[in-house]
Order: structure tokens, then sequence, then C-alpha cells
DNA sequence: TTAATTGCAAATGGTTTGCATCCCC
DNA sequence: GGGGATGCAAACCATTTGCAATTAA
């Protein structure tokens, strides 16, 4: 997903110097639509300059998000996973089966949240909601393979 | 928290021996209140055992997290945390300056995720909400300190 | 100019594993 | 007795870091 302002902007908005390998990296996550990795941005990044450490990835990664323009999941196990922060925010689906990632959002129960913690004298910094699920023709599929 | 059976009736029930490590692991985890990490296990396993080893400890956590005998969680970047699986589903509160760990339960949210999993369709196999959060007295706190 | 940024390689931290030994059932 | 369980140490994987060289401002 792009970022609401160009790279340079961005950059220099946050007091970052726009360097080449900066410029390819924002240039990759800007267009990416899903959730990479570190390796996978890696891997994606090196095709449009090879020169690029998997060191300056990483820095790079958490330096935007420090700066609030990316956000940080980790989903299951896995290694850390990064998305654009400038949209709305919203919860993820993970397919079981597949890692595929579906966002939604739920405002009734963003405001169960603030009512809860309110009441348990808590003021929420940040939240996490991560439904693992299966699609539901693979429970079709399932149940058929159980006999049914 | 204490298991619903007695340890040894769990190991015979799961298809587990009834070793020495593993009879103090299961003790000690059945006495723990909070969600210790395999290293924070291992210290207080080994107070009563010293010879006890840690990969036996990450070996047995897994183990028991397979046979649905305990819970794995990682909360946020963290080492992986465990609890007794055997009550009723919870979610977390996670204290960003202690890391102290509250639990909660909202049916309201429960059933939001299940509807809203379905209009997705999609079915859910598990799901994870963790709410980072700061004592509201805190805030007060923190507030003072920026000058109010 | 000069402080920020990078690449490289080594270090880290949490976790897993191969293997020989051990010990429950 | 025999296969599961253990301890040890080495291996692993994702991530971070020290350092010297590079480069944007």
């Amino acid at each position: 997903m792009p970022f609401t302002k160009d790279i340079a902007t961005l950059c220099k908005d946050h007091g970052l110097r726009l360097t080449s390998p900066r410029k390819v990296i924002m240039q990759v996550l800007s267009e990416s639509e899903d959730h990479p990795d570190a390796i996978e941005l890696h891997r994606r990044v090196t095709k449009a300059d090879p020169g690029i450490s998997i060191a300056t990835i990483y820095r790079t990664l958490n330096l935007l998000q420090e700066k609030g323009i990316l956000e940080k999941h980790t989903f299951g196990d896995g290694p850390a996973r990064f998305e654009s922060a400038e949209h709305e925010h919203h919860d993820h689906f993970i397919d079981t089966e597949t890692g595929d990632v579906t966002e939604f959002r739920s405002d009734e129960i963003e405001r169960l949240q603030q009512e809860i913690a309110l009441k348990h004298g808590f003021e929420i910094v940040s939240h996490k909601l991560e439904i693992y699920v299966r699609p539901l023709n693979a429970v079709r599929r399932q149940a058929k393979r159980d006999g049914s």
C-alpha cells in the first residue's frame, strides 16, 4: 500500500536521510499489498539493488516503525512482519493453512475493549486481535473427509 | 493454577511417562499463578532439582502444549510464555511498563468475532486478543511529569 | 565537512536437535 | 528389555551490533 506522502517528503519530515537503499526499501514497501517479513522484503529489494544488506533491511524496518510509518506484527511464532501504518487501524484473520492475512475492522469490538480496559483501571496503549481461521469451504471438505 | 487432574493421571491419559523431571516441571507449572517463560520456569524448577536441563524444559513445554495441557503465548516480542489451558478461554492485558499480565474475558467480544468471521467466510480455529495497557494512575503520573 | 548510514561479519537470544546415556513401563 | 526421556553441546534462526568505510546534507 502506497504511503500517504512521497518517500522524499516522508524522510525529510522525520529527519531521515534519503539514501539509495532507503529509497528502494520504501519503494518496495509501498508497493507491497501483503505483510512481508524482513527476509521476504530483502528478496524483493535485492531485485532492484543486489547490494543492499539484510542488516540495512532490519535497521530501516525498525527505524520506520519507531517513526510510526510502519506497523510490526508477529503472527503465531513466525518472524516479524510489517505493513504501512498509514491507514485506519484494523485487525487480522490469519489462514491457518496458507498463512494468508485478511484485514478487518470492528468499531464495536474497539469500543468494547475501551470499556473493559477502563473497568480494569487501564488505559489502552495498543492492541492486537488475531483470529486464526479456516475458510468455510475447507471445513466442508474436512467434514466430508471425516465421513459426513 | 493447579491442573484439573493430578499429574500422574494427566501423564497416563496422554501416554506420557511419569519421569522425575516431568513431575517437577508440572508441579512448578501447577503452582504458577503467572505466565512464566522457559528460562523463568527453569529457574524455578532447578530449585527443586538442579539437574534438570533447559532442553528438557523446552521439550516438556512443547509436549504439554501439543497435548492441549498448556497454552503458549508470545506477548510483544518477548520469549514464549505458558499457562495452563485447563480453564475457560480468556484474553490478556499486558502492562507495557512492567510486563505484568492480567486476564479478562468478554462474551460479547467473543460473539462479535464469530459473527465477523462468518461474514468473511471463515471458521475460527483460535484467536488471540492482547491489549497493551498502562495503569490509569501511571497516566496521571505521566501527565504530571509532562507539566500539567 | 561530518554525522548519519551502510555492509560485513561476528555476536546475540531464544529455541531446537543429534547423539549417547538413562530409566520408566 | 526396549523405546521414550534426558543432558549436553552444537546447531539454528531471526535479529542486532561493532566497526571501518561510505555518503547525503
